[in-house]
DNA sequence: AGCGAAAGTTCGAGACCAGAACAAAATGGC
DNA sequence: GCCATTTTGTTCTGGTCTCGAACTTTCGCT
């Protein structure tokens, strides 16, 4: 029950023109006038609000057939943001402009327990502080394998790290927001603010690697659900009697479509060494290794099975595939798409899957989406 | 992009203090302001607007220990609401007002066409608005087995009609609004609505009776998906080599737990005349029969199978069960809870389990808050 | 009757947007 | 070179809305 005054008139005025300059920049007063349907006059105030808050710059000036020449507004890039990716092994910690474009980035190996990872991660912040003099920086997203909730990590099976408040010691020592989010909403958000599927309010990320996560867009917006642990369908029992998972269930559509799933199918059916990885799996497939190629045919017809799930129940209208078997999709592609189509009901139409490769930046991406939708999202919105 | 003015702002404040006389009447103008935050004297020209408009009546004047008496305000139940709710054998008209009080209702059976459907429908709806005489009508609500996409009947297997528009010929002939929704939807609706469980963002509905049907609250909103699709988890297959289910797929999450689920798992074990209903094999139980018992716990177990796609896909806070089931709760609820309780995850908590009783108004209850949300929800919102 | 208290109303100030009028800057024809 | 034309961007007025203070009304209590 958020009441509305004048000033609330102002703030929902005044994201729509950011964000109108964000996503058509450069742009001139008149267009953003044209585009929104505010006034001329009503443009004049809001960017000159912006362009004093340093949010905006004065470009460039265009050039017309007739007519005064328009300036061109844009994003200030002086406004920074720092990105942190934690991953299991590996944690990316990079800085990037309101447009989210990178500038430098870092990376380090994993601590084995949050607090010397919390530690670490306030040097390396401070030294980007110190390093990016005059720019201002905005606040620090975070992309976790696992869930938080308030501040805390509450579920990271993959992380071995326990129940832990991340955000408390970094925002203290930095004096900068902290914004923590699990690594499937994190590439959700990057492909809403960057890849211009802002016109789409129902997607569904499936991040498939060691595990399956599951990021979603339902209504615009990012389903987080009870204590934010919303989108684990990776521990959805496929077959009860299945093999055991981390999770303490057996049989979850991980242990069937991930991609430690393929490798066990490889090891059942032929003695190799261990030390095999997912990557080496699918060169030996395509190198014509039979045994290969049926191991991850079997991984990608449980991968679609487990789909089902996210067809049926939510019926977004795309499903983004992230992971590395995206780079072998011509193998992957048909068996998931399959799948997907026997789910799809008279009436309904199938969603559209779009595999993107893991180049490890959606996640960061992300990161930088998180910190920007305090500021450029919707009001009551936390999108 | 729907830019702001001095009249959304009017527009907000509007429906909040609608809203609130709506769940606190009889309530004070006094009161309206302190639980807003509103100002009295803004509270003052609403009101007068909501009086002028007749949403709103003056009632008695309440008491105080000190000081002036405040009026109290009501909804008035001049302005009514048609709602029809349409099932495979019967369709139930009823007419309430805006409080969700229902004055009277009838019944008629489900024609095989949708086309004389219409036809039947547009004559009683003409009866009732002139029977209404004085009492101003907002619009009709309709609950349907099935899912409705702009006006259209896109997707209805178990109600035998074919793709048609429901809407429009209704709309022409009534001169009033006409919304459809989802029947399993429309009791997500009644439940926030008139419920109080308006402070619930994130519930899930499942009914169970012939078919599994989910309707799904995410961050306060209803999530329709594609084309209305969402929430098809019934037709998800637990098991693809099970039984051909009439969706097309084989062994869906409703061949495993519905109640037609049951009546098969007993026939299976038992040869006994056909004919025999849900109903009936719940009493049977009852009275000690102990393969009528097996058959109910086995349709109970795979209910709690197919739930865990719901607990851990959105980490709902509730989970409200509709369906004849709720009448051997003492049955079911423990089977359920068990699976639902192993689906939670280390850090999750696990849903509140809520069965409610089929009296047939919930879905009633739904098409009357379907109409109601045009006028009393949040402004962007479709709720 | 007079006082205190709470409800409800009135009124001026401030924020904001719409729309019209206006100023500025560029093009092109004469 | 000059002026009409066109487009951008600014200024100003009027209207809507909320806030907050002052005010009126209507009770109970002494």
């Amino acid at each position: 029950m958020q009441v509305a005054s004048s000033e609330v008139v102002r703030d929902i005025n005044r994201r729509i023109v950011l964000n109108l300059i964000r996503t058509r920049q450069p742009i001139s007063r008149a267009d953003l006038a044209r585009v929104s349907g505010l006034q001329r006059s009503t443009i004049s105030l809001i960017t000159e609000e912006l362009i004093g808050e340093h949010w905006v710059m004065e470009g460039p000036t265009g050039r017309l057939p007739r007519g005064r020449r328009p300036t061109f507004l844009r994003l200030n890039d002086e406004r920074v943001i720092i990105g942190i990716d934690v991953r299991p092994y590996q944690i990316t910690l990079a800085l990037a402009d309101v447009n989210g474009k990178f500038t430098s980035q870092e990376v380090l190996a994993t601590p084995p327990d949050p607090k010397t990872a919390v530690e670490a991660l306030i040097q390396k912040v401070q030294a980007m502080i110190r390093a990016s003099r005059g720019k201002k920086i905005q606040g620090i997203g975070i992309s976790l394998p696992g869930r938080a909730h308030l501040g805390r990590l509450v579920f990271a099976p993959n992380l071995k790290w326990a129940d832990f408040d991340l955000r408390s010691p970094l925002a203290k020592a930095t004096g900068l927001e902290v914004e923590l989010e699990n690594a499937a909403n994190a590439c959700v958000l990057a492909a809403v603010w960057f890849d211009r599927m802002d016109s789409c309010q129902n997607l569904v990320v499936v991040t498939v690697s060691e595990g399956i996560g599951t990021g979603m867009l339902v209504n615009g917006q990012i389903a987080r659900g009870l204590q934010g642990m919303a989108g684990e369908f990776g521990h959805v029992p496929l077959d009860p009697s299945g093999p055991a998972c981390g999770c303490g269930s057996r049989g979850c559509w991980e242990v069937f479509g991930s991609n430690r799933a393929a490798l066990r199918y490889y090891h059942q059916s032929s003695s190799h060494p261990a030390g095999l990885t997912f990557l080496d799996l699918l060169s030996l497939a395509d190198q014509g290794n039979a045994r290969a190629a049926k191991a991850l045919e079997k991984m990608a017809h449980y991968l679609g099975r487990g789909m089902r799930m996210i067809v049926a129940g939510l019926a977004p209208e795309r499903i983004i595939i992230i992971g590395d078997l995206t780079r072998s999709w011509k193998r992957f592609g048909p068996v998931i798409e399959a799948e997907v189509q026997a789910q799809a009901l008279p009436g309904g139409c199938p969603p559209r899957l779009i595999p993107v490769h893991e180049d490890g930046m959606a996640r960061l991406r992300g990161t930088i989406a998180l910190v920007l939708q305090k500021h450029f999202g919707a009001v009551g919105e936390a999108v």
